[in-house]
DNA sequence: GCGGCAATTGTGGTTATCCGCAACACTGCT
DNA sequence: AGCAGTGTTGCGGATAACCACAATTGCCGC
């Protein structure tokens, strides 16, 4: 498996289960005893899910969630309660989490719901890989070329560009192939299915 | 508000309640006694939003919410339920279901949500809308249009798509022309993003 | 100041697209 | 048989896109 699983829970007996679980079922783990331990520990790069007590001092399981959204996290998380608090978990799931458990959980449903976690958060890399090589190549257009690139887009001849822009036909063209060499594509067609997958 | 609250309970008390109560808020409303009586007047156009028990004799609110999902259904449905069953709330959540609500809910917390998945729905059929004539544009398109359309949004040249079919380029550029001219676009440009909303 | 980069423009030629006009074959329906 | 719709093709010309070669201007950092 690509990924580790994050325990985060103030019970130490818990961290200690779920450790052994996890590791007897090969997956691979590692646990903090409090959100503010992870949150410092947090990096983008990790790649796994997270698993997360609802009620801990301090930070609560929610509130590090909604932190780590804002900080960009898209770890997948399952939550782990043992309140039985309906409104609580509607919410959870409701803003993104991935899952809700119930204490006492049944040892065998929370690894397969890890290792599914685990494997949507290695899918969710992958599209985030696409995105990231796109972005790097948006990042080569200089403005100018940008604003040839929106036009382009709106499916405008060169001659309508280059009138708007103020500059001869022969810029637009210019820009036009400086674009599609950047963006690696070869039509404005091609150019307009690669920015509709962002956007 | 545009939409109406349908109401699936098998509690007569219940559901006079809701009646009362929505008709209070000036929020309209109709009732049903089981999942099957609500399925029969079920119908495509049904504008507003579904609240509904989910214990009920026969067929349960989630087996209702799932029938309706495969019947192209996408009316929010907020569950009502009476015995805190948080795989239950978590599962129906996760299903797309708009919200869960615990029995006993607070009146005005229930007319509120209910009132959020109205405008929700109303946003929802504005997107169907466009959608509906884009499809109805599509549908006016014959397969070998299709045929060449494909390949245009693969960014090929109409020499290429000539070839590959086994027709003149004066014949692709008359379908080409004819695409264009149903989809209401003016460039392979226009086409492409407006099929990509789509995808 | 020199090199690099972005932005700009021109010339001239090749290739593609876009269109009006005209025509023919095939299918299905009346 | 006649009509409508679809698919097909040709001719010729107008318009736009694409491209190699070549060159100028202005800004920024070393």
């Amino acid at each position: 498996m690509s990924g580790t699983a994050f325990i985060v829970d103030d019970d130490e007996a818990i961290r200690d289960a779920l450790t052994w679980l996890f590791k007897s079922r090969q997956v691979a783990c590692r646990a903090w005893p409090s959100a503010e331990s992870f949150l410092a520990d947090w990096k983008e790069s990790m790649r796994g899910c997270l698993v997360l007590d609802v009620r801990m001092d301090d930070m609560s399981g929610p509130e590090l969630f909604e932190l780590l959204a804002e900080r960009g996290s898209q770890l997948p998380v399952i939550f782990l309660s043992g309140h039985g608090d309906i409104p609580l978990a509607v919410a959870a799931v409701k803003k993104g989490a991935y899952d809700f458990v119930e204490k006492p959980f049944n040892d065998n449903e929370l690894v397969d719901r890890v290792i599914q976690a685990l494997s949507y958060d290695a899918s969710l890399h992958e599209r985030q890989r696409g995105q990231a090589t796109l972005a790097s190549r948006l990042a080569q257009i200089t403005p100018r070329e940008r604003e040839v690139m929106e036009r382009i887009l709106d499916g405008k001849y060169n001659k309508v560009i280059a009138d708007e822009l103020n500059i001869a036909m022969r810029t637009v063209e210019v820009h036009r192939a400086r674009i599609f060499e950047k963006m690696g594509v070869k039509s404005a067609v091609e150019l307009a299915q690669l920015l509709s997958s962002l956007k």
